[in-house]
DNA sequence: AGATTATCTGAACGTGCGTTCAGATCAAGC
DNA sequence: GCTTGATCTGAACGCACGTTCAGATAATCT
């Protein structure tokens, strides 16, 4: 027996980065072996390298993709000129995204130190591209005198660690509902660096 | 060969920890070997069984340690009445504790995933004691009326979190010391949550 | 219908894992 | 100085890992 009926690179391919990124999310890299994502799959390991090249540039592709998608949609966002109002969207923007695709956000942050380091730098240059839209908000905000900040990357990474921080406990069927936490985080946000 | 001259449990026993907490903390609890906790002590692997039952225990221990320094030290603070202030202490507390551990910091927030249920259940019940101390110092806030807060219990995890935050980037060498950063963050965290 | 190609299986490879244990070595107590 | 107990080695255990590959099967093309 071997190829399975209505079979399809197409649709294996996918299954396969969407396996990977479940089990991942869920116990980390190094736990999860290339066999307990072709059993998700419902295939055998041996298949994967249909796929992809080995177990790494399936953890690199996960998490260059979910860079990719964040920084095409923080293209779209207009650029308000207030800055608290450029502020306070970064921030909804970013507590959006972030809820919707809790899985691929947790990987993101928490895998790095397991990619290789030519994948390392890689990624790292995508979330600096991402973190320097939030810091140039703020510089603009300080300029102008609406914020006040010591140190403007300094603000910038504890933002982002605050709004990131999100995705370690919402549930979407909790207390709270995402565009009420989106609101609150945002507030939260622009009060904390606020004159 | 067998035993090293000037070797002692007392020694051992610590350096093992230290090892394993230092490598736990870069590469990760499942990508780390009892093989090369043992190197790094300078010791055979099987060895490191005189110190501990098993690797899962070694996580374990590491994390409790760290836990319950971290609840000791924060029942010495003093409990000031006025809100705002506590609310600083307590920021001010956590970065230089956090910045003084940078290390077991990071285990205790990245590995809890790989606790088994028990063990991670009892880690999970005291960081809630934790938690539950800058919970109540903004709900006392709140009914003073000097803090501003939808829900308090998300104010805590975001505030929290951002805090924490401080260990993904904080060099010593780097271009803020820590007692600056400390008292950037407090403010920042005092701010999020005025009114 | 027959040939071709994409897709997958099942077995195998070398390696390293956590853990155990008999035996070797050293320090301490008598 | 001999014995005893604490400490460690070195080898071994079964198992799971990432990866490869020849062969089998199903879909597609002619």
């Amino acid at each position: 027996m071997a190829r399975k009926t209505g079979s399809h690179s197409d649709i294996t391919g996918p299954r396969v980065r969407a396996a990977a990124q479940r089990l991942i999310a869920r116990h980390g890299y190094a736990a999860v072996s290339m066999r307990q994502i072709a059993a998700e799959v419902g295939v055998q390991a041996g298949a994967l390298y249909l796929y992809t090249p080995d177990k790494q540039t399936l953890l690199y592709d996960l998490m260059r993709l979910h860079m990719d998608e964040l920084l095409s949609a923080l293209a779209l966002l207009p650029e308000p000129a207030d800055p608290r109002e450029a502020l306070q969207q970064f921030a909804r923007f970013h507590i959006r995204f972030h809820l919707d695709r809790p899985e691929a956000v947790f990987i993101a942050y928490m895998e790095l130190r397991n990619l290789e380091p030519e994948n390392f730098a890689a990624i790292e240059a995508l979330r600096r591209r991402y973190e320097d839209r939030l810091e140039t908000i703020l510089r603009l905000g300080a300029a102008e005198g609406c914020f006040v900040l010591p140190d403007a990357k300094l603000a910038t990474l504890a933002l982002i660690a605050m709004l990131t921080g999100v995705t370690g406990w919402f549930r979407p069927d909790g207390r709270l509902s995402g565009a009420e936490v989106e609101a609150i985080y945002a507030d939260m946000a622009l009060k904390a660096v606020s004159a």
